[in-house]
DNA sequence: GAGCACTGC
């Protein structure tokens, strides 16, 4: 490398270091008293430079005098435990590829690691960013800011963050930036070299989300490509061998450990005699026998739904009096708090008060329990917590690639989270977690790890993204844990299905639009073609309604004012159209603050939405999918409905019998619909988006169509000869013949086409 | 005549 040009890494370097001579030009005859990076070779420093550009008075990044500020924080991160293996950072990560790192809580691996990378890498002499993901926007977002202030600069400057819907960078200056590990899943789909990054650091990795599992396939191959790409994998201990066998580069050499110890205070664990039969009950008495018996201190006890929690807080709240009426002088006030992801974050935010004072001066203490889902284990840290209460469970997602529906179901949890939810219990001083399972359970029964999203999900998004990012073969692709192949095999199906993939499994043009817009193909391909139906502002509103949460409210004690409420909202042919009513509706009363709450919605939910559907708009625009609809709302109806096929011809039921019963095209699932649904008689088909098995398999968000629409869209899919005998099948082919002009034969019905109405 | 574990684009 000769000259400046090819070696940018020389750009920050004052001129004697480039090889031109004089010192005298900065007019010092020690340059580093000017430039606290003097001297840095790129990707060979060492801890005492860095140690020593840290107390410079200068900050490298800004060229600006440090502030007090930065001086203080500095000496807090002098304290945290990676800060004294700086040198053994420094010394690993230059010479190595790859690195695996576990950083136990409170190790400081998030705040500071990213900026020991910096540091070496010195991205900012040569326009490339150091990325660091993380799971959740929140983490992202806080950390950036956090990282931010150490480093004396401005959020959004040196370094920033980027997450869906916000961001907080600004090109050709942040070098050092936080992003959730989806959207740089989405970046790698259209860049797979990632070419602008000099190091990335996949946080959180022991968590396996579905992005943060495909980021690291497609990390390993790309280290190969790209040998100036350095890449960190954080994670907490149990995975990190796990990590490293993936990540070395031949079969028998791992990646290097970079290990740093946390800083949590002991939690003593205790567990069950026997099993308990009835694990709400038993966490019941647990938490008062911890609040009669129990020094202070806050009480966390896991759960897994809502319903759940609200039952188990009356109970507990119910409980806690008795105790305090038969005996005031020796037992505290007791406060209980819901803790779920549905719950407004005004009311997430209960979980901080302060635990109820003592009744008189001198009485028993209050105490706080806080009944919580998952959500307390990973995304939500609530400090003063010393005893944990943990029966073991857990609602997870599981997938069924043979009727190809997700679906919840409450599951022991693993030694890990076991694990994880004890710790809760020692954040601030030793603590003790209360295990409602023997240790015999713990040891045998529990898996050590939950199994990785990856084998949990329907993964025809994620297929189409891998696609898009140029992996041709997604069954030989180098997963971590590799999905069954009929989860492969049926995501691939539907995208072939959907003409996203043609029948070698190349992308198509369509295919390739689709994979921009961050939605399930389905939603996609429907969004895509409804300008053919000229309905496109309409499918775009319902495409991002059916991408928020649910937006209906019903509240215990009013749910029949609220059915009412929706009943005014409910457009007769079908789900999807009520929520495109709704929406209109919204935007119509938006100067109206109160619309949302008096007809039973959630503002929350609908401002989502809203944002939701710019997002799309702009993507719809960038890829010039027309945004039209038609005048006469009859016809405007028709047509959202025949594009609403287009997306989910698969998805469809037909009636069967007068019991209220459908059976599910293709998979033959006896299903009902559920009674949300809006339909005001039962249609011969309807497509629904969602099969949900609760009580018994129902599907929701259900709209009518007509037989002629699925075998004119879906022609395909709609190939009699692979149905399998039966009353659809035959009314299919009633259909079929009519379609031809043939005169059915069999009973002279029209195929329901003509069918009338109950009411 | 039911419910929404939790994330993410």
């Amino acid at each position: 490398m000769a000259s400046d040009k090819e070696n940018p890494y020389l750009a920050h370097l004052p001129p004697s270091e480039r090889g031109v001579s004089s010192g005298a030009r900065n007019g010092s005859a020690n340059p580093a008293a000017k430039e606290p990076l003097y001297g840095f070779m790129p990707r060979k420093v060492n801890g005492n430079q860095v140690r020593k550009a840290l107390e410079h008075e200068t900050n490298p990044f800004t060229k600006l005098p440090h502030t007090p500020q930065y001086r203080k924080i500095l000496e807090a991160r002098k304290k945290l435990p990676v800060y004294a293996q700086m040198d053994e950072f420094y010394k690993m990560f230059s010479n190595n590829q790859i690195i695996v790192m576990v950083g136990e809580t409170g190790s400081g691996k998030t705040t500071q690691i990213p900026q020991f990378v910096a540091y070496s890498d010195l991205p900012h002499t040569r326009g490339k960013l150091v990325a660091c993901t993380q799971p959740r926007r929140v983490a992202a977002m806080s950390v950036a800011k956090r990282v931010a202030d150490e480093m004396d600069v401005q959020l959004g400057r040196q370094v920033g963050y980027s997450i869906r819907f916000e961001d907080m960078t600004e090109p050709g200056t942040t070098f050092l930036k936080y992003m959730t590990d989806g959207m740089l899943l989405r970046e790698a789909m259209n860049d797979p070299d990632l070419q602008r990054y000099s190091t990335i650091i996949l946080d959180e990795a022991h968590e396996r989300t579905l992005a943060t599992d495909i980021l690291m396939g497609l990390l390993k191959a790309l280290a190969k490509r790209r040998p100036d790409l350095k890449i960190i994998i954080m994670s907490a201990t149990l995975d990190a061998l796990k990590f490293q066998k993936y990540f070395g580069l031949t079969t028998d050499a791992a990646a290097p450990l970079f290990k740093v110890p946390g800083r949590t205070h002991p939690v003593e664990v205790f567990y069950t005699q026997e099993p308990e039969p009835d694990y709400v009950e038993a966490a019941i008495r647990t938490v008062l026998m911890i609040h009669r018996a129990e020094d202070p201190g806050d009480i966390l006890l896991f759960l897994t739904g809502e319903e759940e929690i609200e039952d188990a807080c009356r109970k507990i709240k119910l409980e806690a009096d008795d105790l305090i009426n038969q005996d005031p002088d020796s037992v505290g006030p007791l406060v209980c708090i819901p803790l779920y992801s549905s719950l407004p974050p005004q009311q997430q935010q209960r979980i901080f008060d302060a635990p109820p004072s003592a009744r008189t001066p001198d009485g028993p203490p209050g105490r706080k329990v806080v009944i919580s889902t998952n959500i307390a284990e990973t995304s939500l840290t609530i400090d003063g917590i010393v005893y944990v209460v943990d029966p073991g469970f857990s609602k997870q997602k599981v997938y069924n690639p043979r009727i190809r529906v997700e679906s919840l179901l409450v599951s022991p949890i693993s030694k890990a989270s076991a694990q994880q939810r004890a710790g809760r219990a020692g954040r601030t001083r030793p603590g003790k977690c209360f295990r409602l399972y023997t240790e015999k359970d713990f040891m045998t029964e529990l898996e050590e790890q939950t199994h990785p999203e990856i084998l949990r999900s329907n993964l025809a998004n994620t297929v189409l993204e891998l696609v898009k990012a140029g992996i041709k073969d997604l069954v030989r692709f180098d997963y971590v844990d590799a999905p069954a192949p009929e989860t492969l095999m049926r995501a691939l199906e539907l995208l072939n299905y959907l003409a996203a993939l043609d029948d070698d499994g190349n992308l198509t043009p369509l295919g390739a639009i689709m994979a921009e817009f961050p939605l399930d193909p389905q939603l996609a391909k429907m969004l895509i073609v409804s300008p053919e139906f000229r309905c496109s502002n309409e499918m775009l509103t319902i495409t991002a309604m059916l991408s928020v949460p649910n937006v209906w409210l019903r509240p215990n004690n009013q749910r029949k004012e609220a059915d009412a409420a929706k009943a005014l909202l409910s457009v007769p042919d079908g789900d999807h159209l009520t929520l495109l009513n709704v929406y209109n509706s919204y935007n119509q009363n938006k100067y109206d603050k109160n619309w949302a709450w008096t007809n039973y919605l959630s503002a929350r939910a609908l401002a989502q939405a809203d944002n939701v559907r710019e997002q799309l708009k702009r993507t719809m625009e960038r890829y010039e999918v027309e945004l039209v609809s038609i005048q006469d709302p009859k016809k405007l109806y028709f047509a959202i409905r025949q594009a609403l096929c287009c997306g989910f011809f698969m998805q469809v039921a037909h009636k069967e019998g007068e019991k209220g019963n459908y059976l599910t095209v293709k998979d033959n699932q006896v299903v009902g619909l559920h009674p949300s649904c809006g339909l005001d008689n039962q249609p011969e088909w309807v497509i629904f988006n969602e099969f949900v098995l609760t009580t018994r398999p129902y599907i929701r968000t259900v709209t009518e169509v007509r037989v002629e629409w699925l075998l004119e869209y879906a022609t395909q899919y709609y190939d009699l000869s692979t149905f399998t005998d039966g009353e659809t099948k035959r009314a299919l082919q009633r259909a079929a013949n009519k379609r031809a002009g043939k005169f059915d034969r069999v009973d002279g019905a029209d195929g329901g086409a003509q069918k009338k109405r109950k009411k």
